[in-house]
DNA sequence: CATGAATGAGCATTCATTCAT
DNA sequence: CATGAATGAATGCTCATTCAT
């Protein structure tokens, strides 16, 4: 169904998320402070959040607790650079899908989920984290992706909308539940995917359309 | 499409499923023992169950957290308590719709969906803890668990493989991968359903007819 | 010159200070509570209150650092809860001075200069921790605190402006200062006076006729 | 009373007042040293010793915190250099006042009040620092410093007993209790003084008038 | 049954100090 | 001279769990 990379290159990101304010505390190289998220998401993902110490952390990178602190100021602090990265990446692939022109609202929305999917599946771990430990961000930061997160589904609605008054899609189905269950075809995958035993393409193309299916009925 | 209350009664559990293992302890009465899991549910459900502390629930309850240890043995054993309940209750469903007699495939599919969708709107909160916290659980008690899930997995997969098979469900999709997103749109409700903005009926009924389109196609 | 005793009483405080508020917490004994009071109290005029771990109160208790905070909130909830006791104490003088009948401006300073001098020679240390680590205190707790403190600069000085209208005292000084310089005196006793080597009575007496001259003057 | 600005000058130390110790360090130019002291002065004044770090101290002066240490040899080495600053003042201004030629026992004291109030509220941060963080210092240098100390008391002491031997001053009080009472006139400034609020000339004067007549009374 | 004092291990975070570059 | 990464020990605090009364 679709095979343009558009996403494929959002994976540059984690940028100056951090606000980086301090004083003198003169960031360290992007190349170590990538390892030290990365190593964070393995572990968020193996462990959780909350049961992660700082100092598993630091034995993973073969540092000292107190050394990690040079590339973060809290522990939730990480949480927050690695979900908002993970954020960043999502919405970047709305952003993407939106501008694409000449699209029908149900090849949007179907070229929509393909993208959704394909980057769950490569970034599981990260996806993970951020439908688990997401609660355990201070409120603020919470507030702060949650905002993005209604573009989302508002977009996803609309489009459903869209596509049932021009008669392509069947109308029995509330456009927001309908978007809700589209939302849990994409999204659940982080919970059953395992590399090796499932075949990312297949996966793909097999959820794609029973999304698509469900929205779309016997018109 | 369904009706019959065979799900209604299926709450009553929490029983003695623990195996009740603590030597010499005399087990309180079951209504307040009932209260402490219930407290426990609403409070894992609010600030996850790594975030929660023995004297929340002690607080919650009016009694000291020493007192607590009347009911309990160790706080991953309430977990374990309520996830094995809501477990039981989930496997009490398939066991239900699995002895209906004179259902095709995708009747029993249906009703099972239906069934599932119904339990997880009505304990949205054991649900988010049973999917949120189920890792915290020594492995031992995990293995018991996921055995019982994976029932579930080979029973829908099985009746979509049926359907195929008599030419009721279009055989372009892994039965496998219909599997998992059917799963995905019942559980997915716990993250997204509230009660008051959502009518439980109207949710149920949609998310059904998105999941069974998904698997039927246009055959 | 002053001999009625009562400053004596008033070291019965501590009261409820606290506030005391935490639910589930069951505050313990007053018995206990006041011994962990008092070791602070004493550590902290040894150590400073910086300097003074929370380990180093328990280790003296006979403790561990953990079952401390069976007492205590917060260390800085420690140190309040002693510069709060001391502070009432210190008021209660003034307090009792104020309400002492038939007492001209200088008779009543003179008296509350001999109190506060026997106040803070019979409590030097907790006099000592007051002043030396009143800063380490959180703003809110600073501000309760002041606002007391300028009370008493407002009485001492209304005494002294009323000695000098009445011409019982040289008005060349002005009040404020000649206060700040009687606080000086009595307050300084912390730093250098040390029982065995010093006399109690002679001090107070000394200090309060030296401080009462400096107002007085030659008139 | 005193005009002659025989303290002024007595800022220019610092000098190698500390020794110098390490080995082989390269001293760095004069100038920034005095920067680096000047800066932990205030710093140290603001927050206390204890709560100020040595980031602190480097983050004011626009360097790293390991940067910082081309100046010190640690925290406390900053400290020392510091009290012993502003200790080698005050010993001065006691220098000066005795080799003063052709005074009385009362008028070399009251020059010696005048010089030492002047400079401590010239110098209150410093003074503040001296008297709250002196106790931070080892043992060694604590020792070092308090030998000086008592010679200001034996000096005022002396001059007390002069001055009430030769019918210049009531003896009914200790020479020592009085000496104590006009070290706390004079140093108790450091916590009351605010520039712009409180005039010096006026307060200089009128502590000092306070002091001495505390001492002679009415002879 | 309930209390509340105590345990002991663990955790996030800070910080003075060092040192290779 | 300056950098910045790393050290290692300490600190305040939390918490599940136990147990004598």
């Amino acid at each position: 169904v679709c095979d343009n990379p558009l996403v494929a290159k959002s994976t540059a990101r984690t940028k100056t998320a951090t606000g980086n304010g301090s004083a003198g505390k003169g960031r360290p190289s992007k190349r170590r402070d990538d390892e030290v998220l990365e190593a964070a998401a393995r572990i968020f993902y193996e462990r959780g959040y909350a049961d992660t110490s700082v100092q598993d952390i630091a034995d993973d990178l073969g540092i000292l607790k107190g050394s990690l602190y040079h590339y973060i100021d809290t522990k939730e602090d990480l949480l927050f650079r690695l979900l908002d990265g993970t954020h960043a990446d999502v919405h970047q692939i709305l952003k993407e899908v939106d501008a694409e022109e000449g699209l029908g609202p149900l090849e949007a929305l179907e070229l929509y989920v393909t993208r959704q999917l394909e980057y769950n599946i490569d970034h599981f771990q990260n996806v993970s984290v951020y439908y688990h430990d997401f609660e355990r961000l201070g409120e603020e930061r919470q507030k702060k992706i949650l905002a993005r997160r209604k573009e989302h589904q508002r977009w996803v609605t609309e489009r459903i909308d869209e596509a049932q008054k021009a008669g392509l899609a069947q109308d029995a189905i509330d456009p927001a539940i309908a978007g809700r269950c589209i939302f849990a075809t994409i999204i659940w995958t982080y919970r059953w995917f395992r590399p090796g035993r499932d075949r990312k393409d297949l996966v793909v193309e097999s959820c794609t359309a029973f999304a698509m299916r469900g929205v779309i009925g016997d018109v």
